[in-house]
DNA sequence: GAGTATGAAAACGGGACCGTAACGATTGCG
DNA sequence: CGCAATCGTTACGGTCCCGTTTTCATACTC
C-alpha cells in the first residue's frame, strides 16, 4: 500500500518531526546538509562531490563545505578515488548510519503519535 | 487508523519532502523558522513571542528575528495586544496560509510517490 | 611532452543567524 | 507617584553558510 496522508496529518507530522529533529541535531545542521546526508545514506553509492551537486542542484562548494562539517561530526568520510584521483568518493560511517537510523525512528514515532485527521472527526 | 511507517519509508519521505521543500522555499528559511511558521498555523492562537519561545525552546530574539524575516515575506503579521500593550500577537496571513497549504500538498504528494518498503519486496 | 579539460578545494566578500546583554515601553503594586 | 517586573526589540561579537572566482592536482588529447 502507498501512504495516503490527509493535509492536517501531513503538516502535523512535518511539524512534529522537524521539531523533534531540531532537538536531536541542534540548529547546527542546515536543511541542505540534512538532504545531502540522507542522500548519501539512502541512495546507492558511489557518491562524488560533482554528482551530489548536480543531483541536489547546488554548487560544488556547498557540497565541499557540508562534507567538512559533517566529516568533523564523523557522519561521513572522504576517500580519494584511486581510479581517477581527481574524484572524491564519499563513504558512510557507522556513526552516520546510527544517526540516520535515529532520525528514522524519530519520524516513525511522531507518525504513530499522530491523531486521526480532524476532517473525519 | 494511526500512521505506521517502516524505516525506509520514513527516511525516504523525509528526504524527498525536505528536498522538495528546499526547492519550494529556497535556502532562505531555516529549520527553526519553518517550525515557528508551522506552529503559528497549526496550533490554536493567540501566539506571543514569549509563548513561542517557551514552546519551541528557543530564545526570544530568535522569535523576533524569525518574525522579521517571515513578516517581510508576508507570511505572518504582528499586532499589538491592546489589552496589554507589552505583548505582540502574531497573526496569520492569507499568503502564509497558502504557503503552508502548499507545503502540506507537497508532503502528501511525496508520501503518495513512496515505494513499498524494501523489506517486503 | 605540451596544452587543454576536469574535479575538488581554498580564498574572498557579503549576508544571516546565534546567544548574551543592554534597552525602551508598558504594567502592576505599594 | 515611584519602583520592580514583564515583554519585545535592538546592539554586539562571533560563527557559519552562500555564490563566485581562483588555485591546485590529476587526467586526457594531440
Amino acid at each position: 500500500m502507498s501512504i495516503d496522508l490527509k493535509p492536517s496529518q501531513a503538516l502535523g507530522l512535518w511539524h512534529a518531526a522537524t521539531l523533534a529533529q531540531l532537538e536531536l541535531v541542534g540548529p547546527d545542521l542546515t536543511m541542505r546538509q540534512l538532504v545531502i546526508l540522507l542522500h548519501i545514506y539512502l541512495k546507492p553509492p558511489p557518491h562524488t562531490v560533482r554528482g551530489l551537486a548536480a543531483r541536489l542542484d547546488v554548487t560544488k562548494p556547498v557540497i565541499t563545505r557540508a562534507l567538512d562539517t559533517m566529516g568533523n561530526m564523523g557522519l561521513v568520510r572522504r576517500v580519494r578515488d584511486e581510479r581517477d584521483r581527481r574524484n572524491v568518493i564519499i563513504k558512510r560511517t557507522v556513526e552516520g548510519a546510527l544517526f540516520v537510523e535515529k532520525i528514522g525512528d524519530l519520524i516513525i514515532k511522531e507518525a504513530a503519535k499522530l491523531p486521526r485527521d480532524g476532517v473525519t472527526g
